[in-house]
DNA sequence: CTGTTAGCGCATTCAG
DNA sequence: CTGAATGCGCTAACAG
């Protein structure tokens, strides 16, 4: 089943198929109405392998993502997916382990498919290799690592205005002793997330105190770990901030094996609202980063730069908003963790 | 850069390039090296979408699961991924939704882009889409939803040896009155799960009632409904054993609502072995479904029948594991849930 | 063991 | 607006 066969039964040429298909305006409505007629009966359609290397288009979009298995991701691949298969496009997911070793292996695998664009959903990429995908003017869409440039879009996160919701939450439950958790300094995202708490701690004109800050790895043991030594180390500490709900979810759990009750004596806030936030006890207050959005306007990036043949790259905005639910409440006043 | 060059740099026919590359006895070492160093130095590799479309063999393979975002797919794509890019082979992975609409598309786009075999890791499968992979002589590898046939492997889960060991477990705890969530009956998986877990109990000894028995969803809000509703209606159980990790993890959260101390007053049991059993308070013990093992097959599955033109399928085991944590103990004498 | 020659199925000139 | 011809990059007979 080809081509050919079509354009046998419909008694036109083989090109005239390919431009129907592909919707070209230079091609008879009568003459089109055959085409397809004889591609409805003859349940036919295009080999997508022959088309690409006819075209140079092998309609594949790559995606590359951290770790499928990092709860933050699958959301994303379905969503990035779904847009994708909507508009006729495949889509080839490569993760990176969080290893630049394995992120070049990632590269090659796009390379040799002969992607059309790919959306690079972690930071693990070195200039060295952003050349590859350069040279051969293919679309780059980063997430919230890399400024627009020729041919590569970004969508920027505004961790500042997520993370000062979180902050400016507590603070409206009066917390004053509020405490973060870092991700993994490698991270830029995590960098970029602990930078946010600072500012947002100094905008409400609280102090920022060492003491205040621990450094998790983005993983719930982590996060446990770092709660263990905050309980330690700071004594009024009422609320902590998570650098994602992975992270917080452990803090709850040290905060419960040391039997202190949340939200009454401890508040806890997380960042991305992973889905099992909404199951965890009590229910996990955080900051949402939406991933279908992000998902969408990955796609759109990519999609948009190589229909309008556009050079430039677009920016695009992601907005963070925050989702109450039990793990915070206000400081009572006694509270604080001499206390506990 | 193409074949040409290369032929041409190692003063060769592109043939000989094309026989170095895969591999072929019939090429002298010496020839080899030669193009090797000309394939090295040109920083060649081959165009994928011509190979296909030359020999006929893509070397994609389709990965159909029911949704990236359920937590048992995760490790069963990055396993399935991580085996077949080390064989050189490229994955396409799709999500049914559990719709069998959905399924009809995946089946469309594994067809369209000529994988050269696909494992169906979910179950709406109907017989109608699968004529259109055997028309076409496609390699195919279920999960626990058929049996071998011409170019048909299956992967077969010993549910009941699974189930027999939680059971037991509880039993060997003293617990006597033990309830079942089950999944949703649409679910092969589930009804397995079901029907040897009504075995199990026979095989005990011990008495069903179907008071004892109630329906979830796989996922944590029907677990939490089923266990409310266990609560109300069987008066002496003291355990529960769920369809999956999901509705353990809902049931436990309906326990801890009610003050129910687990394990002390109740023991969980969840079944898959997703990653977050392990982090939950108290983490689950569970009977553990190894998802690499499950992707190793498959991929083997696939490529021995493809690599020994093997028209026969082969199958496959998976042996589940429980997994004992801190869900479980011994059942109190004042136990049971007239005191609750 | 190696080179020559045809396609694979489609998109795309270029004529008409 | 349509058809004929060419080539995309590679593999697979078939010779030699």
């Amino acid at each position: 089943m080809n081509i050919k066969e079509v354009a046998r039964m419909a008694r036109v040429s083989t090109a005239t198929v390919s431009r129907t298909i592909n919707g070209s305006d230079k091609v008879t409505p009568e003459t089109a109405e055959r085409v397809n007629r004889a591609i409805a009966t003859l349940n036919y359609y295009p080999n997508h392998n022959a088309r690409a290397l006819g075209s140079g288009r092998s309609r594949i979009y790559g995606l590359i993502i951290s770790d499928i298995t990092n709860p933050f991701f699958p959301d994303l691949v379905k969503g990035f997916e779904e847009v994708a298969v909507r508009h006729g496009m495949e889509v080839i997911v490569a993760n990176t382990g969080y290893s630049s070793e394995r992120m070049k292996l990632c590269v090659q695998r796009m390379l040799e498919r002969k992607v059309d664009g790919v959306a690079i959903m972690t930071s693990e990429m070195d200039q060295h290799l952003l050349e590859e995908f350069n040279k051969r003017r293919i679309p780059l869409v980063f997430l919230d690592t890399a400024s627009p440039g020729f041919g590569v879009s970004n969508i920027n996160i505004d961790y500042a205005e997520g993370v000062r919701q979180a902050v400016q939450h507590l603070v409206s439950l009066q917390h004053q002793h509020i405490g973060f958790i870092a991700g993994p300094m490698e991270l830029a995202s995590a960098r970029a997330r602990k930078t946010a708490f600072l500012k947002a701690m100094q905008q409400c004109g609280l102090a920022i105190n060492e003491k205040l800050i621990e450094q998790g790895n983005h993983m719930i043991e982590g996060g446990y770990a770092a709660m263990e030594r905050l309980l330690t180390q700071a004594d009024r500490i009422t609320a902590v901030l998570a650098s994602n709900d992975l992270t917080a979810i452990g803090a709850i759990r040290a905060l419960q094996g040391r039997q202190v009750c949340i939200p009454q004596d401890f508040s806890v806030v997380g960042f991305d609202d992973i889905e099992i936030s909404t199951y965890t006890y009590p229910a996990l207050t955080t900051v949402r980063l939406s991933r279908i959005e992000i998902a969408t306007h990955a796609f759109n990036a990519l999609h948009t730069t190589i229909q309008r043949h556009d050079k430039q790259g677009g920016s695009y905005e992601i907005l963070p908003q925050l989702v109450v639910r039990e793990s915070t409440t206000t400081v009572t006043k006694s509270g604080g963790n001499e206390k506990i």
